[in-house]
RNA sequence: GCCCCAGUGGCGGAAUGGUAGACGCGACAGACUCAAAAUCUGUUGUCCGCAAGGGUGUGCUGGUUCGAGUCCGGCCUGGGGCACCA
């Protein structure tokens, strides 16, 4: 029996067959590779690249997938696009693998890119992987430690003391994700904080710079320039003295900050970091008040454990005399919500004034005392009891500076300060220096020869890189670059004494912070950037990642491409000219009975109850989350493509939610995807042999073929808006709209060849961007020679996108009654004779006078009455 | 604890201060079929009503406005970040 295909029933699209055929074309004419052309517009794309933590899940296929509709959407629209990958390899995970599974970091790294970039390719992505390169390189990481270099000859990078988590039982310095509770995840000991000289970069230099640029960032999204200006954090304040009425350690003074020098009438205490000197001189003779300091170091370091710890102060038996007034002294305590790092490591209490103060004065049995009356109220009967007013109004009980308002009580509080010689009014950041020592192994080195003699030395440039050893066992905890018999030591590059390298490598988000700009070009062996490839492709016009690097990495990254412009490598100040953070892909998690988390693939649903597959044993289901391995509720790309087409998934990934917002995977909505992909295919099929050649233009048409051609054209016009502004699930909705109308089409309809054609080539050509591989078989289909991805972008007719009726809703006081449909800018007065004269409104009037009738042109008529 | 964001049908969501629920999913009904799958057509916020029509409805609450999902105040719930996860 012969099997011949069914007239009315075209074959389906076969995307396994037709998806590898249209990348292996890709490949072989090299369509992403970007080259340098002064004469095209630059179009830089860039996806956050990835941690190469083992396998890709879908939730990482939005990020890449938004970045490749981006890319194909403007190269079509005729720009020179860069849409390079590469991978952000050094890191923790790779050190916990080694101990877990006895794996070196290095192997499994470069393991886990290779199965990443074949899953990779299998997304059909646009990318130019002829500028890939992995941060844990020593072609890519040599360079960054030149880099480091040269912040340190500018004076951008330090050293100075400061506190990490330390693991007692291990030896070993925990990253705060491993501090649970105030105890080491591994060892369960309590943790403690220890200090330890380390290197850092001197970010705060140009926090002005950071805060007032973010202005210029016009592309980026209003919450993340909100969240980096609060975590820079500028204020205007004093920083001022008290005297101390005893000198323990030969301590006379301490030094606070504050922004409110008006309240310094309401001052009830003195409070000092548990780290601040003066505690460690009275704890010297005080065992507890070494207790207590104790006590607090073991919260751990991070600022969401000591702010949600619970208040505590203790007062340390020295009284601070208050600068307005010798004769008034205040206790000092050490209180563990203190930070050593803001500031001065010192504040004074106000209780009335601030809600932590006053918790703290009732807690303590500290004076209260009003110094600002809010507007309206009265001074003889304004109280605080459990909540103060942080406000500003009117300053009161509080000799020269009563009746002034909190300004003009400010300054004049600064005046008096500098006046007496104690204090000064200063600007002072949230912002701290950016420590970038990291105790451990698979990092970048740190450049740096410590001699007996000399110091702290850099490598001399023609000695880089400073690679890691590989010899390395991973069975102790710590790191074993310290440990190593001798990796470590090596003769001081200035005097030739024996010298000791430094064992800390590099926090991971310095590898971040420039790899877009090595993409411009990453071959130069003997420097960072070539600035000519960086003056042509940078800044990069979108970038994309999620919304949990809104502050971290992306202050980094700003702060190194103004450190990069000091040492020469670069002739910008932002990276990013355009940001779009995207949600997350989530799913449901599971949970087997031991508590151990399984992955979709590990179980399965019967009559509604989830249980671990071909077991009886239920599984524990949890709420939708952000897809993550640590949680194993995961699904590979792969298991995608090969059933029902990588295309599909993409579609998918781009539709119903917006892409800011977190999004569920689900199989229903892969499905409805699927289904669209044959119905194109389909139709496309059917209507195949009523086309007007290539190349045939349309000419007057009228009924169902005009509004055909309407439908196309507005569809190009709104879906080319939708692609420009991130909007791609309302873009997809607008190709459904076309292809319902495409479907509702008569294709036999005479003297619609032409429109047709037009609306079927721009069907191909609008779902390009978003499915790149059905376009193509579509567009060879259609009998175009050349490949789609050099294709151009279609242009909206404006005559067709325009509308000539619309249709005005008619409320009553606001509510709707009924519509009136109107030639388009029809001009008030007749809208409104137009809508009285109705006979539903007039029932609905039921002989009420109109009071008021207001006419929005071309969209709703309210009638007051 | 602090900073930022979100909340709309059974579900994902749409909506320059101007017809709330586009589009998709699901569900229901019908067509085609011996039957099924696939496909196609229709209905689908909710309440009252045979219908025409009307009430009600965007987390809660108060306000601004001719008009509020949208703007403002106060809350509730969920999410992101908090400097060594990336």
């Amino acid at each position: 029996m012969t099997d011949l295909p069914d007239p009315k029933q075209p074959a389906r699209y076969d995307a396994a067959e037709a998806e590898p055929r249209w990348r292996a074309r890709w490949k072989a004419e090299s369509a992403f590779v970007a080259e340098v052309d002064s004469a095209k517009p630059k179009y830089y794309v860039l996806e956050m690249f990835p941690y190469p933590s083992g396998k890709i899940h879908i939730g990482h296929g939005r990020n890449y997938v938004m970045g490749d509709v981006v890319a194909r959407f403007k190269r079509m629209s005729g720009f020179n696009v860069l849409h390079p990958f590469g991978w952000d390899a050094f890191g923790l995970p790779a050190e916990n693998a080694a101990i877990e599974r006895r794996v070196h970091p290095k192997a499994w790294t470069y393991e886990n890119i290779a199965t990443m970039k074949a899953q990779l390719e299998v997304l059909g992505l646009s990318l130019d992987w002829s500028r890939e390169f992995a941060t844990c390189d020593p072609s890519y990481y040599k360079h960054q430690q030149r880099l480091f270099l040269d912040f340190v000859q500018h004076g951008l990078a330090y050293r100075k003391e400061s506190s990490v988590n330390w693991d007692p039982v291990e030896h070993t310095v925990l990253a705060n994700e491993q501090v649970i509770d105030g105890r080491g995840w591994r060892s369960g000991a309590l943790v403690e904080k220890k200090a330890l000289t380390q290197w850092f970069f001197k970010i705060t230099h140009f926090a002005d710079e950071l805060l007032n640029d973010l202005a210029t960032l016009e592309r980026w999204p209003e919450k993340v320039r909100t969240m980096q200006a609060n975590w820079i954090g500028r204020s205007e304040g004093a920083r001022f003295t008290f005297k101390l009425t005893a000198t323990p350690g030969d301590i006379d003074e301490i030094e606070v900050f504050t922004t409110r020098p008006d309240t310094l009438f309401g001052a009830a205490f003195v409070a000092i970091a548990p780290d601040h000197p003066l505690a460690a001189a009275v704890a010297k003779t005080d065992p507890a008040l070494r207790n207590f300091i104790a006590e607090c170091q073991r919260v751990g370091t991070s600022e969401a454990a000591i702010e949600t710890a619970e208040k505590m102060g203790f007062d340390i038996g020295v009284t601070a005399v208050h600068p307005f007034d010798p004769n008034w002294t205040l206790p000092v305590y050490v209180a563990n919500f203190v930070l050593m790092e803001y500031g001065t490591g010192a504040i004074f209490g106000s209780p009335a004034g601030d809600q932590r103060d006053l918790d703290f004065a009732r807690k303590y049995a500290l004076p209260v005392k009003p110094v600002v009356l809010p507007p309206g109220a009265d001074a003889d009967t304004h109280r605080i009891d459990d909540v103060a007013y942080t406000g500003p109004g009117t300053t009161y009980n509080s000799r020269f500076l009563d009746g002034l308002e909190t300004r003009d009580a400010i300054a004049r509080a600064i005046a008096e300060l500098e006046k007496l010689g104690v204090g000064h009014g200063v600007t002072q950041y949230r912002l701290r220096d950016w420590g970038v020592s990291r105790q451990r192994y698979w990092g970048c080195p740190i450049p740096i020869i410590h001699c007996e003699a000399c110091g702290p030395v850099g490598v001399p440039l023609k000695d880089l890189p400073v690679t890691l050893p590989e010899d390395v066992p991973f069975d102790v905890p710590g790191n074993p670059l310290d440990r190593h018999p001798t990796w470590k030591n090596v003769a001081c590059p200035t005097c030739g004494k024996p010298g000791r390298r430094e064992t800390d490598t590099m926090d991971t988000f310095v590898d971040s912070s420039w790899y877009f700009a090595r993409f411009a070009d990453a071959s130069p062996a003997d420097r960072p950037t070539n600035v000519q490839a960086t003056d042509y492709w940078l800044p990069v016009d979108q970038y994309i990642g999620g919304i949990e690097h809104a502050i971290l990495h992306l202050l980094y990254a700003r702060f190194f491409v103004r450190a990069m412009k000091v040492a020469g490598h670069l002739n910008l100040s932002e990276p990013f000219a355009g940001l779009f953070t995207q949600g997350m892909i989530t799913h449901e998690t599971y949970r087997d009975s031991d508590g151990r988390w399984l992955s979709p693939e590990e179980v399965e649903r019967r009559d509604g109850i989830v249980f671990r597959k071909c077991t009886d044993r239920p599984v524990e289901v949890g709420p939708a989350e952000k897809m993550s391995k640590s949680k194993k509720n995961v699904v590979p790309p792969e298991e995608i493509a090969d059933s029902y087409g990588v295309d599909c998934a993409r579609w998918f990934l781009m539709s119903d939610s917006p892409p800011e917002r977190d999004s569920e995977w689900t199989q229903s909505g892969v499905d409805g995807a699927a289904r669209l992909v044959q119905r194109i295919w389909r139709l496309l099929n059917e209507a195949l042999p009523h086309l007007a050649p290539v190349g045939a233009r349309p000419g007057a048409t009228d009924g169902a073929t005009l509004a055909l051609r309407r439908a196309v054209h507005r569809t190009t016009h709104e879906l080319t808006q939708d692609l420009s502004q991130f909007r791609f699930n309302r873009g997809v909705a607008r190709l459904y709209e076309l292809v319902n109308t495409l479907g509702g089409f008569d294709a036999t309809t005479p003297g619609a060849g032409a429109a047709l054609r037009e609306a079927y080539d721009t069907l191909a050509l609008l779902i390009a961007p978003m499915m790149p591989h059905l376009a193509e078989e579509a567009w060879a289909l259609l009998g175009h020679d050349r490949m789609i991805v050099h294709a151009e972008w279609p242009a909206a007719d404006p005559v067709l996108v325009a509308h000539d009726e619309v249709t005005v809703a008619i409320q009553i006081n606001g509510k709707r009654r009924d519509e009136i449909t109107l030639r388009k800018d029809a001009p008030g007065p007749e809208v409104e004779a137009a809508v009285l004269a109705m006979e539903s409104i007039a029932r609905a009037l039921n002989g009420a006078r109109p009071k008021k009738v207001i006419v929005v042109p071309n969209r709703i008529v309210n009638v007051v009455v």
